[in-house]
This record gives C-alpha cells, structure tokens and sequence, in this order.
DNA sequence: TAAACTAGTAATAGATTACTCACTTTTTGG
DNA sequence: CCAAAAAGTGAGTAATCTATTACTAGTTTA
C-alpha cells in the first residue's frame, strides 16, 4: 500500500468513532457532542458514520462498551496482584482515578446517561457496568469486614455509593476549578478520609 | 376578581417560571429542557417567556439565583442552632439532604451548567455558589479541628471534596435506581461513614 | 477483466430549537 | 371610565441536528 488509504475497514473505523467521542467528552458537554462534531474529529463527512453505525445512540451504545471493558479489565487486573481486601480496594481506587484522570468525559458521560428518561440502551449499559462494579466493591468489603480489617457495624452499600462519590467528588471539583489535573493531585488525601471511615478502629 | 386570571405581573411569572424548570428538571434531563416545555408548564405560550426573560440563559441564571438564596438560607439557619462545629456540620447534611430530596433536578443542574464550555453567567453562578458553600464547610471543618472534635491531621479541603461528593454519589444512587426516595433512606448510613473519617480517633 | 462489494461524499429532508414581532387581551392609574 | 401600559398569542425565522439518499471511487472476487 503506498501511502493515504482513506478507506479503513468498518472494524477500524468503528473503534476510531469510540475514540473521538471519548475525546471530546473531555472537551466539552457529553450531552452536546453532534454526529457533525464526531465526523470531524475524523476527517470524514457527517454521513459517512452511518455508513458504520445505524443511530447516534448506537455510537454512544459503543461507547459504553468500550468503557465497560476497558475499565473493568483494569480493575480486575488492579484488584489480582493485591494481598488483601483493603489493599485490593486501595488499588481498585487508583486504577478508577487513573482511568478517570486519562479519560475525563467519561464519568461526565455516564453520569449524562443516567438522566436520559425512558430505557435508553446505553442507560441499560451504564446500569449494567456500575452494578457489576459495585459488585465487586461489595465482595471486597465483605472479605474485608469478615478479616477485621473493616469496622464490623460498616454498612457495605454505603460504603459502595459512597466510593462511588468519592470519585463523582472529585470530577466536580476539577471542574469547578477547570483542572483536570486536580483529580489526581486530591485522590489520595479524599480517599485517605474514606479509608479512615470503613476501617476498623486504630 | 372572579376566578380565572390570565395575565400575572411580572415578578410572579418569573417565579412561577423558576418553579417550573426546577420541577422539570427532576423529571428529566435539565440539558434537554426546552422553553416550550417551560412554558407549556405554566399554562402559557413560549413566546410569552420571552416577555420577562430576555434569553434562555437569563432564565437558567433565575434558576441559579434562586437556589443559592433557598439552599444558603436553609444551611446558614442549619447551622446557626448547632452547639458544636461538628453538629453544625451534621446539621448542614441533613438539610442539604432535604433540600436535594425535594428537589431532585437541582443538583444535577449544577453538574450539568459545569460542564459548559466557555464562561456563561449561570455557570459562574454555580461556581460562586459552590465557593460560598465550601468556604463555610472550611471554616466548621478548622473550628473543628482547633477543638479537637475532628482528628488532627484531616485534610480539610479534602474533607470539603468528599462532603460533597457524598452527596453526589447518593443522587447517583437514586439514579441508577430510578427511586428519588433512596436519598433520604441512604443518607444517615453514609453520612456515618464520612463522620467516621473526619472525627477523632475514639 | 467484469461484477460485486465496501467506504466514502455531498446534498438534503424533516424535526426541533431559541428567539422575534405584529397584533390582541387584560390590567391599572389618573 | 378610558387610555396607556403590561401580558399573552400565534405565526414565523434562522440555525442546528439526526438521518437518508443518489452517486463515486477504490478493492475483492469469480
């Protein structure tokens, strides 16, 4: 092949569709990324993209696939290589923020989802992926508690939300100062402050 | 006067227009909310929105406004009958609870005007309002600390972080359930949990 | 090499949006 | 009581958004 081959096969295209959405979640409202905007970011006509996909929502449905099991393999993978259930919950934190500090319209994406009315399948999709998430929290923090390394009256589903709003705290924070960076930087005093309120008494 | 009076002076129907995207924005996604729909609340056509509104932003700022005097007022009464920094604290919680409680829309409204790009007024409203809020958590947090109802080492703008990511995560929560009704019951348990982080060690 | 397939373009349809304006109805003050 | 001001109507506009379609150009395949 010598050079510009502007025709890329479906597969390809359809994970550069993924890609461009995901970037510009970070760049602006996820509610108010246009099909225009997505085939731009690509080089393409605004056309073409239903070449690959049939609806808007099919896109974000992608999307949200791609969240799903990029996130989760992570987590998992974070969650193998720890001796024990904190430790494993302390890993799982930093890959989330990691993952979150990297792909900032993400959160702000599935959060944007849930407010969508009626049964939207990428809703049912965001739905799937943080019952699945808080899953695994929920096993962790029982092995936790059943070791002794969590205090034994912690209430495990609020622990699990509030986990969770650890990091949605976080989001908003480097959007009320507009620094990304931020999320980082704060992660470890916040879940400092979380830790100390499900472990067991020094 | 006999009943049916159609034309309301001004200052009412910008209240009753305040009113009506508060409560359309418990039942749907605040982006997605049109002056149509607005109006059509109020029993009126949408042109006539724009006989007191001068844009749609002007209406969004009337919103803003609204909720920083009621949620301020109701902290600030809160916190005055609190004994302690600590009580003022949980006080506070309570009725940033109750008030999110019954109004489900508004805090999902401020996430959503922070994603915004550029500079809008209602944005910055949010972010004025936000300042104010976290200023007064600082100052209960310190008072706190200097009493040594909180522990000594707390990070206090971390703290200021996960209060409000607590109650992030709990909207969340009622989200992902579909049930408003989730915030009030899950609150306490995970309050409990934010409490335990910051106070001293027992 | 001809036929079929794949990926793209450019134009456009159809719906929805915020906002405007000429005109009508209601309220109010001198 | 009546004229002026305030409030509301309803039709319309320009812009924008998703999705469709007729058509073109490369690439496989028979």
């Amino acid at each position: 092949m010598s050079g510009h081959s502007r025709h890329l096969p479906a597969d390809e295209r359809r994970a550069a569709t993924v890609e461009a959405v995901v970037d510009l979640a970070a760049e602006q409202n996820p509610s108010d990324i246009t099909t225009t905007a997505i085939a731009q970011r690509m080089g393409l006509t605004q056309g073409a993209l239903f070449r690959h996909f049939p609806t808007k929502d099919a896109i974000l449905q992608a999307v949200m696939s791609w969240v799903t099991e990029r996130l989760m393999a992570r987590v998992d993978k974070a969650a193998e290589g720890a001796t024990s259930p904190l430790a494993a919950l302390e890993a799982i934190f930093k890959t989330h923020i990691d993952f979150v500090a990297e792909h900032t319209g993400v959160p702000r994406m599935l959060f944007g989802e849930l407010q969508r009315p009626g049964e939207t399948l990428p809703k049912q999709m965001v739905q799937t992926l943080t019952r699945q998430y808080g899953e695994r929290l929920r096993r962790l923090l029982e092995a936790g508690k059943a070791r002794s390394e969590l205090h034994s009256e912690l209430d495990v589903d609020a622990a699990v939300v509030l986990f969770i709003g650890t990091i949605q705290g976080l989001v908003m924070q480097s959007l009320l100062a507009g620094d990304v960076a931020r999320i980082r930087r704060d992660a470890p005093a916040v879940f400092a402050i979380y830790l100390r309120g499900i472990t067991h008494t020094r």
